[in-house]
DNA sequence: GTCTATATGTAGATAGAC
DNA sequence: GTCTATCTACATATAGAC
């Protein structure tokens, strides 16, 4: 504990290039291990073959594999929660302000952020695990509720008449239909036949929105 | 292989009623161990435990973990496909016939015999897990898929206006969002602080009515 | 069919060389 | 920080007595 480096963030010491990247591939491999498989079908073993380290790196890392999956979920939480709250702002500049641009503002960052980036669609497949366990509701509380408290909030508003209760019944709804849209995505294809990718949250958009009756 | 009785279902041989309640009672303590933690979080021991049973006996009537896993998911697949089937046909013969009666004859089933039977409740759940791991995407589709496609039909004659690819999504958040209902009822009450359970099943399926266009 | 004892594999974790 | 070798625990599965 000596000689402790005072960083932007409170980390430990300053870590070299080299070692910052072998942490990213590290949590990157376990988030895709983690994703593939949910917490107990992951082993730390297949998380170091995908990561191409050994062993003992994943340990010294992650801190053992609790440790790990709570920093998998929690790496790209805060990201996730920006883009929302910020597209949400956006839509109070616009003019409409209708309950579509709302639940957009909700729903379309983590498309546009997996578009941009695949992990993100890993990490959504990670949060779908997370989201059926009731061992972790803590984290997905910790990190999630904060923001889903804000959209509630401004979907109370623009729908006056609507209990709190189904407020919060059509949030869940459409949480879990987001999900289902990117883990499913395949098994759409397979019932429907259909192709375009970017439509469908379109759609999705439309669904919650015409459900809270809009 | 010899001297094996032919009965109705072409099961091995006739169980003795102490034998059949065994069974049920280690595939009804699979259920609830493998609906709370999950496949690879559920170990033979949990169930034995739960059954109150050694752990030999679990793998005498179980064949193994996986299959034992299949057993318990494919154990009540076909009532419940029947019941929204029975649902399915009984709308036909009602007045106005519209896609709520169809989505209502869906979603009901599933909470009707839940409010019966508690043990509905932890099925749904392993249902959930089901659902959100690729890995048993194959046993979902075979026990699900045939009426799945029933019912899309019959949506697609209320909707013919929409393309399969939106029935097929439809489809989709409207099973994840019945299954949210299930597995977080508590959450909602968390976010919400309501209390009334049949009225969110009418929500749901309003909700999922108006999603379609209704 | 039921239960005990055990075989065999593999998991998470760590100690210590480099 | 990185990597090898190893410890310990517990998983599934089975063999065989009752």
């Amino acid at each position: 504990m000596s000689n402790s480096q005072a960083t932007g963030k409170m980390r430990k010491r300053a870590l070299s290039e080299r070692a910052k990247q072998t942490r990213e591939r590290v949590f990157d491999a376990a988030e895709t291990i983690f994703a593939t498989r949910g917490f107990d079908g992951a082993t730390i073993r297949d998380i170091a073959a995908a990561a191409g380290e050994p062993v003992g790196t994943i340990h010294h890392h992650g801190g053992g594999k609790e440790a790990l999956f709570n920093t998998v979920v929690a790496r790209r939480a805060e990201t996730l929660s920006q883009a929302r709250l910020e597209a949400l702002e956006a839509t109070w500049a616009s003019k409409p302000m209708d309950l579509r641009s709302v639940l957009s503002a909700f729903i379309r960052p983590l498309f546009d952020l997996a578009e941009e980036d695949p992990r993100w669609q890993n990490y959504a497949k990670l949060v779908a695990f997370v989201s059926v366990d009731d061992r972790w509701t803590e984290i997905a509380a910790q990190h999630f509720d904060p923001t889903a408290h804000k959209f509630m909030e401004e979907l109370q508003s623009h729908l006056p008449k609507l209990s709190r209760q189904r407020i919060a019944e059509g949030f869940v709804f459409t949480v879990s239909a987001m999900l289902a849209l990117v883990t499913s995505e395949r098994r759409i294809s397979a019932l429907g036949g259909g192709t375009s990718h970017t439509a469908s949250v379109d759609h999705l958009v439309a669904f919650c929105a015409a459900g809270f009756g809009d």
